[in-house]
Formats: C-alpha cells, structure tokens, sequence
RNA sequence: CGGGGUAUAGUGUAAUGGCUAGCACGAGUCCUUUGGGAGGAUUUAGUCUGGGUUCGAGUCCCAGUACCCCGACCA
C-alpha cells in the first residue's frame, strides 16, 4: 500500500475530549474514526488489524472443529419471549425497531435464543451432536454509558461461539478445548503474559465461568491474580468457599485492574429447556442438548493492545496482528524505493510505502505513531551501503539490509 | 439511571457584554529547503440548535441536542 493512497492521515492532537489512550492513539494514527459515542469506524489501517485479530481466532475456533456461520442482527420477539429475555426489565441494553408492517424486532445483542431455536431443526439425534459453531458478528447494546474508546461501544462485532453436546461428559470435553483455544488465541495475539483465566460466576448450571482478563488500567473489572498458579479470580466471586476451591491463598493474590477480552460459560440446559431442543438417544429415550457459549471481542482486544503496547511515540504492533509488517520510507524523490517496495510486494510482503513528497521527520514521526514493526528507510546513504536501513519498532538500532536479506526475514 | 462538566474552522486553542472573532496545526498555490513534524509569501475555513435579556451576545438567562467525566449498570 502507497501511504500517498491511503485516505487516512495522521493527527498531530488527538481530539480534546477523547480521554482513553486507546482511542487516542487509534484516532491520531488514522485507524479508527468516532462516528459518536460508543460508535466507530474501522478505517483501512484499523480494519486490517481488525481483521486479523479476527483471523487468529478463527484458526484456534476451527482447530477445535467450531464451525464458521454468519447470523442476522434482526432477531424476532418471539425467539426471545421463550427465554424471557425479551422484556426491557430482563435486557436493559436492546434496540428494539419495528418492520414497515409494524412487527416488533430486536438487534441482536447475542445469540443464543435464535441459534437454539435455528438448531431445532438441524438436532434430532445423537448423531448430530456434538456441535459447535461461531460468527464474528454485529452485537448492539443500548449502554446507558460508552466508554473506554473502543473497548465499550454500542455496537462492536464479537465472535461467538455457541456448542451443542450430548451429555455433560461431552460438553467438559469440548469446554476445556475451547479454554485452550482461548489461551492460544490470547498468546498468539501477544497479550499472553498479561491474560489470566479468571473465575468468574457460574450461573445456574455450573458454579463457575471463565473470563480471560486482561490486566489493564482502562479495564473496568478486579481480578485478584495468583501468579503461581497462572489464574485469577474475579472480584465478584471473591470469596474464602472459591479461594479454598482453588487452593490459592489470599496473601498470594494481587489485585488488579483487568478487562475482560474473552469469556467462555457453561449454560447447562437453560437454552435448551426454554426452546425443547431436545435429541434421541441411542437408547430411544429424549434427552436434552447441553450447551456453552464462548465470547471474544476483537474490538477490546484491538484496545487492549493498544493500551499495553504502545509507547510515548505511538503504536506498536505486534507482527500477527500488525497493519503492514514493514514500513517502507522513502526519504528521496526517485524510483530506488519504488523498486525495493515492487520487489518486496511481490515476495508477498506486506509494505506501507511511504512515498510521499514530506519530509523526513515527519515521515519518521508518522511511521512511530502507526506502528508497523519493521521499518526500512530507504536513502541515497542506504542505498550506497546496498540497501535499506531497518529497525524494529521497538529498538532504535539500524541495521543495513538488502532486499533479499529483508524478504527473506519477512515474508510469512 | 443519579451527579458533575464542556460545546468557537478538519484538529488544538484565544477573545472585560462593544471595532471586521485572533493564533497555531492541517489543507490549496508558489518559492526556498530536504535524515526527526523546516522557512517565507498567499489562500481556505468557525461561535452546536432554538428562544430570551440588551442599543449591542462567542460571552448573560432558559430550553433542546451532542460530547466528556464520576457512580450505578454490563443479562
């Protein structure tokens, strides 16, 4: 991509009244724009790191054999009343409209209600089951509030996963596969370090939950964290019955500010009971699905980043999940760049080039401010030394590479 | 939903109730410059909406709207 073609530009001041660093930072950088509270626009830069996180998830959903779908945000009152969620009083945050004809509709706020009926049809035996299948979708939430910058909007996408098992034998199986998943897909996004399964509550089927949270200042929960054991526990839970449940110690536990990325919940029959989703059994008698749901918001994890990662300079991405993985900037008008970024583009890296007609510092303050982790400035001094001087985002030394050498390194 | 605050150009800001609403960044044109947001010339663009007070309102009052913060909420 030519930065002299990209529509989005940076800012030197972040709005004045936008207060969280995530959105701050995303803002200036030209990644996302506010449409109005709790409300963004993912523009060319932030969608394709959107994306990407998104693509991590997807390969750790389908490596646990959860299967990719899309649903409609349209959902149907009736779908809803047979749980009781419908009710304003029950669900504070819908969006309710209407159809020209005048029938009631919600936009989705989640999924359950509509996929358990969806899988009435599909469940009838033994056979069919397990199943398991998710979506990165449109939720929206009416929150009397947003905040957070990207973290808490009124609508966001999610990636929610739902599963559908025989017994309750089957669905721990597939629950602690889906917890692994999770565990991956946090460490390859790079916050691994910083996320710890929390415990969470349980609801009525099952007396706990996991949350995946994030130990951030911008987060809105309290987790008490035992760094031995590698979890937490949130504040809401935080009681001497789990602690001893856990074999932790209080005066091991750290409490910390997180937000909750991830969280995977056991729904036992509640879904299933309220919709009859029931199954034959090899032995002729009908049993009822047991289910799970498992949520992760791109969107907050983008935040999340955003807020761990970044540097008084700017953003700073990790490779996975990175815009473009090299930054290429040319500090003279002449067609030595242009070539380099042909010959990388065609090894199929993927290279900012920042061709355009400025100068040097800004191009410099710009390339820190975006985030990309290579960047290879591309000089008459470079070029005499046979190549590009590169440095990753994160380290102020240069170093001379030729553009075999980069492609090389960079490509995949 | 309770409480508090703010609203001036694309962005950041200034202007005792009083002259043509000023400055910086950005954007456009031209010249110079060219390894850390350079300099000069020139142009562009603004008082949230609706009422009211006043000889006169960006400024005071009322209402609305939007945004931000604290708390509650987050199924």
């Amino acid at each position: 991509m030519k930065q002299s073609q990209l529509f989005t530009k940076t800012k030197k001041f972040a709005p004045q009244d936008e207060v969280s660093k995530n959105a701050q930072l995303l803002i200036r950088a030209g990644f996302v724009h506010k449409e109005m509270a709790g409300a963004y626009e993912f523009l060319p830069l932030g969608w394709r790191v959107m994306n990407k996180i998104m693509n991590v998830i997807r390969e750790e959903m389908n490596a646990i054999g959860c299967q990719e779908l899309f649903m409609t945000s349209l959902q149907r009152k009736e779908v809803w009343e047979a749980s009781g969620r419908w009710d304003d009083e029950v669900v504070d945050v819908w969006f309710k409209t209407r159809l020209k004809n005048g029938t009631e509709i919600g936009l989705a706020t989640t999924h359950e209600e509509p996929l358990t009926a969806l899988m009435k049809e599909y469940v009838s035996s033994y056979k069919d089951l397990p199943f398991s299948a998710y979506q990165f979708q449109t939720k929206f939430r009416n929150e009397v509030r947003a905040k957070s910058g990207i973290m808490r909007g009124r609508e966001f996408i999610m990636k929610d996963a739902y599963s559908f098992c025989a017994s309750q034998e089957e669905h721990d199986v597939f629950y602690e596969k889906a917890k692994q998943a999770y565990i991956n897909i946090f460490r390859r996004l790079g916050i691994g370090n910083q996320t710890f399964m929390t415990f969470a509550s349980g609801g009525s089927f099952s007396k706990y939950s996991h949350e995946f949270q994030t130990v951030c200042d911008a987060g809105e929960d309290i987790i008490y964290v035992s760094e031995e054991k590698n979890i937490a526990i949130n504040k809401e839970v935080y009681t001497d019955e789990v602690l001893a449940d856990l074999g932790v110690k209080k005066e091991d536990l750290i409490e910390k500010k997180a937000a909750e990325v991830g969280n995977i919940f056991s729904l036992g029959t509640k879904f299933s009971d309220a919709f009859d989703l029931t199954y034959d059994a090899s032995d002729g008698t009908k049993k009822k699905v047991i289910m799970g749901s498992y949520g992760v918001g791109p969107a907050r994890v983008m935040g999340v980043v955003t807020e761990l990662l970044s540097d008084d300079k700017g953003l700073v991405w990790p490779e996975v999940i990175a815009p473009f993985t090299v930054h290429l900037l040319s500090l003279e008008q002449n067609d030595d760049a242009q070539k380099i970024y042909d010959q990388l583009i065609a090894a199929g890296i993927e290279v900012l080039y920042d061709d355009r007609d400025a100068r040097a510092g800004e191009k410099f303050a710009d390339a820190e401010l975006i985030g990309c982790p290579y960047r290879a400035v591309v000089s008459r001094k470079s070029l005499e030394q046979g190549g590009a001087e590169v440095c990753c985002r994160t380290e102020s030394e240069n170093m001379i590479m030729t553009v075999d050498a980069m492609i090389e390194k960079y490509k995949n």
